[in-house]
DNA sequence: CAAGCAAGCTTGTATATACAACCATTGACT
DNA sequence: AGTCAATGGTTGTATATACAAGCTTGCTTG
């Protein structure tokens, strides 16, 4: 894989994570503040703020002015994280010949989670979704509704409509490396039980693959079944 | 209501917004760069910048480096600004009075429309979402997935475990003028026929409000249902 | 004419700085 | 002991600046 340049408030990003994952920062533990963080990185305060805002956006922490910034609460935080990782190790693998680019969108409904692999190709402008949404139960009652995005863009399609030579669903449906990438996909998947990592204790284990599609927006979409009767229902939908 | 001071920023996204919405500016239309509308506006480029920014992350628009920034296509983006309008007019009329801040989360599944208040009261650090998805289908297939996210963030519960003097929760059940805000919400919807808002053509038009709850993070759910059969469906998702 | 290079524009990243708004603590005063 | 004001720390907003990276255009040159 082509070595790109990371930009430094994503050195912090990952760093912050790494330390939440890691259970050294707990629930409601206090971050650093900017300037301890931009002293740390020897970086300016601005771009410090940026990290630590980024991820708030995400859900990961919480800010309040004048207190500090806090480890959110997620039951479900090292799922998050986990997903963000397995969306690194597809692109570090390099295998994936025309994708330079790549994340995770999870969503589910009733006993379905569904997947979706965003590929960003060479000759295509697509873009990242990064969302999840969990919700609790007790006694039949939800009691708590956790939501997660990490990354929102969409394919600038007036790309394909003014300017560009390619359009994803040409490419999707010609190009063979594609189809080559989406098994790698469902490879890393499988090493990385991604269906244990989508879900909260009880775990919900994944039966089978039930459908694997593609739009003309660039989107991958994995269906997986997995065992009714959880207690933990994922929220968010995709019917085909 | 008091008069808050609105941020610069926020004064160029509200006028954007009200260039899309009036239909000036149209779909692929080009937005003026970042240092024209900080001329514009007599601001810094950062400033011109950010707005442009947030308006991108919330899917109004486009951004390509060296093209410039671009009108992003979405069916529903006039549902879209309506929503945010709604949220506004909720807050100006100040009858809520332990709501400081107030948007909406629309979300839906098969034939139920969910409509999420997050309300913001006084005593509480209360956080807004605005999420919407749109699924769009052609013969039985989705051609499109749309989605929005306006804003995220979350009950910091660190407040009520560690510093708070009262939960949501606590406050939700025992406070009257919740209810009566609700009901004031409840007002504004049906004035707005909330639900034609929000569908995009064939119109799916609102039986009935069918469940309002809320939970203890201070999200105040409404299901509304809706005639079944419509060739569109909103996506997402959420049971009770 | 065609290829390719250079200039100019756009957005992306980063720094340094300043002040405002908010919060928690400290300490003096009553 | 309790109240109030000052203080320092933290995040929020805003500016000015600089350079990098990517796209478009137009000119030069073969």
């Amino acid at each position: 894989m082509t070595q790109v340049k990371t930009a430094k408030f994503t050195v912090i990003k990952q760093h912050i994570c790494q330390k939440i994952e890691s259970g050294e920062w707990k629930q409601h533990a206090k971050v650093p503040s900017e300037n301890e963080l931009a002293e740390q990185f020897s970086v300016s305060r601005m771009t410090a703020r940026r990290a630590l805002q980024e991820l708030t956006e995400q859900g990961l922490l919480i800010r309040s002015q004048g207190s500090g910034t806090f480890v959110a609460t997620f039951k479900s935080q090292s799922s998050l994280l986990k997903i963000r990782n397995i969306a690194d190790e597809i692109q570090e693998r390099g295998h994936i010949h025309h994708a330079k680019q790549l994340t995770l969108k999870a969503v589910s409904v009733n006993e379905e989670i569904a997947i979706l692999l965003n590929l960003k190709a060479n000759s295509i402008t697509s873009e990242s979704v990064f969302y999840s949404e969990v919700l609790h139960f007790e006694n039949n009652q939800p009691i708590q509704l956790e939501q997660r995005y990490v990354n929102s863009k969409l394919v600038p399609d007036y790309l394909s409509q003014n300017f560009a030579k390619i359009t994803p669903h040409e490419y999707l449906s010609s190009e063979a490396p594609l189809t080559e990438a989406t098994h790698e996909i469902e490879a890393v998947l499988a090493e990385n039980e991604i269906c244990q990592l989508l879900t909260i204790e009880p775990q919900i284990p994944c039966l089978q693959v039930k459908r694997r599609t593609w739009s003309s927006q660039g989107v991958v979409s994995l269906a997986i079944l997995t065992a009714p009767g959880n207690k933990y229902r994922l929220g968010s939908h995709l019917t085909f």
